[in-house]
DNA sequence: TATTGTTATGTTACAGGTAACATTCCATAG
DNA sequence: CTATGGAATGTTACCTGTAACATAACAATA
């Protein structure tokens, strides 16, 4: 009994009585062929259960029709949307997508992105704009088209799709500032380069108004029970705290909770404020106020532009800032 | 001016002045080669940027030590965190892992699995346990070890690693009766696989207490926004109810913050049951009931069982139950 | 009938890393 | 001084699909 083996071309044209070619030719174009061939290949096919091969050719460097997606992380619902985003493009366009994700660090975004360029990917989409310089030099070797999603402060190489954190951040906390609230506190997790943006964001606001700014941040990754955690700790730390702004929905949404629990009034007694606008901030009791960020958007963006890119098109617009919207909610 | 072309071995080997061979051995053990060699080596990879090029080792059948993982959808976060479990035993065995979503839909998983097996994947997780017959053909074929994630009712492949869903319900619903709760209505989404085993457990703990089944369903994809719409639908067709059992705990969340919005008290005028046990439910108020499902568990367990097998081991156990806890929490 | 075109299929060469085997060179033992 | 062994490096063949070119067979036209 011979070891099985995965089926060749050439074992599908053993079958029929033709050379590999003309499968070849089936399969990525049926009408290539006679229509009684069709029906021949098509037999030996599902008879066999070919499955194809995409090693040959990626040895002779065609194009794959693949890209790579890296993003920081999968547990973060903001990039699941994000992704939705792409694919929705991507599906369309005959791309097939390739995702890793790197958890919030650039030296395993290196190893990502080494590994995703092993199997010749056609482009790239990052997350971030911050690299390794080995990362750099990859990217510039594999003379791909990459563009960098969700933030356009400092794009680090040709593109950038996204919004504006720091100044998303600063409108939130001046809307706050201009309802009255003096002791806004910043809650901060995982110190990623979008969440020292909007600190940043929120500095400038409070330092334009003559506030004194206060943070409480932490390494940990977000979570509801974070939030509820670091108010905690704001309140311990500063008792006369009247606002929260928070560096994303689930810390926010964990700090009402845990006011909730005191027995705290949202907003009268302590306003909060989040990021992104998520499902969950227009259901919940009071609906929370939060900067809407257009995360599908972003995606769809991206892929057009690396899609049309790969088309051979040049870059017209290396920026492309797709502006947030300042919701209010219930909840400031 | 020459187009540039990605370097190769032989670009690296014509810098150093030895054959391709040695730069192969250099970069897969350093230690092969002599260490003036290294040094020189080092250099010329480092100023060509050379990235590895998986292409020859597919074409050659070699291993990949690659793993195809396939999940309904990214935005659940239940299979994040069930990729997280994944991800923490391969990393730590040198897997890679690549990843597909299919979007519940059995012809777009035959889709992926398909693409996954393109690229020679040493590997392969499911999330289901139905499949295409083509996706079984094609499994059989690719010949590689394949394990069934998430329910453990009725594996259609080699091995399965889960909790029973049917189960598990059965337990919350009764659970929900012996408080004496009476008029429970099953909220539904998305009509998956679990999806209608949690509805059959419900059904069981229904009948075999005499009590009347009703159930408010939808095919729409999970959300809290639809919880809420679900729950006002619900007290439409059923003013009575006073219990609801949620497919999941994101639907059970939204119905949460709708009743709290119409002013219900929460166990006391309704109870309502979710399934997964996420974070935010135990920092919401009232903390949410529900069958907690140990996911990141349910990841390590199957990467674990599916290395043993690239490792040549013959499967011991073809069903894996891991088990649930009911968790009453506040909200029955 | 000779010519041209068209459709269907065949032939050849190639992509880049690595297993398996071969060679070279030098140190040490006999 | 030769023989032996081992470390370092070289040589060859191979994996599979497809672009590019070649050929065959037959229909349509001059």
């Amino acid at each position: 009994m011979s070891k099985k083996r995965r089926p060749t071309l050439q074992d599908v044209a053993n079958i029929v009585g033709v050379t590999k070619m003309t499968i070849s030719r089936y399969l990525r174009d049926p009408q290539q062929v006679s229509s009684e061939m069709q029906k021949k290949i098509s037999l030996a096919v599902e008879e066999l259960g070919y499955i194809p091969n995409r090693a040959p050719d990626l040895l002779s460097n065609a194009k794959s029709h693949a890209i790579g997606i890296l993003v920081p992380s999968l547990t973060n619902q903001v990039f699941s949307e994000v992704i939705r985003g792409i694919e929705r493009v991507t599906e369309a366009a005959g791309y097939q997508t390739m995702f890793a994700h790197y958890g919030y660090s650039a030296e395993l975004e290196e190893k990502r992105i080494s590994f995703l360029l092993s199997y010749h990917i056609d482009g790239l989409i990052l997350s971030e704009s911050h690299h390794t310089p080995r990362t750099l030099k990859m990217i510039e070797t594999a003379g791909i088209p990459v563009i960098e999603m969700m933030d356009v402060a400092s794009p680090a190489i040709e593109q950038a799709v996204g919004v504006d954190n720091l100044e998303a951040s600063y409108q939130m906390v001046s809307a706050m500032i201009a309802k009255g609230y003096q002791h806004i506190v910043y809650l901060g997790a995982r110190l990623d380069t979008r969440t020292k943006l909007r600190q940043q964001g929120y500095e400038k606001a409070m330092r334009e108004h003559g506030l004194s700014c206060k943070s409480m941040m932490t390494e940990a990754a977000s979570s509801f029970s974070l939030g509820a955690e670091l108010l905690t700790r704001t309140l311990a730390a500063h008792p006369k705290t009247d606002g929260l702004f928070c560096t994303n929905d689930d810390l926010a949404i964990g700090a009402i909770f845990e006011a909730q629990r005191m027995g705290l009034k949202i907003p009268e007694q302590i306003a909060v404020a989040g990021f992104h606008g998520h499902d969950i901030g227009q259901s919940m009791v009071p609906k929370l106020a939060t900067v809407v960020t257009p995360r599908e958007k972003i995606g769809q963006v991206t892929a057009q532009q690396l899609i049309a890119r790969l088309a051979g098109e040049a870059i017209t617009e290396a920026v492309i800032d797709l502006g947030v919207e300042i919701r209010h909610g219930e909840s400031i």
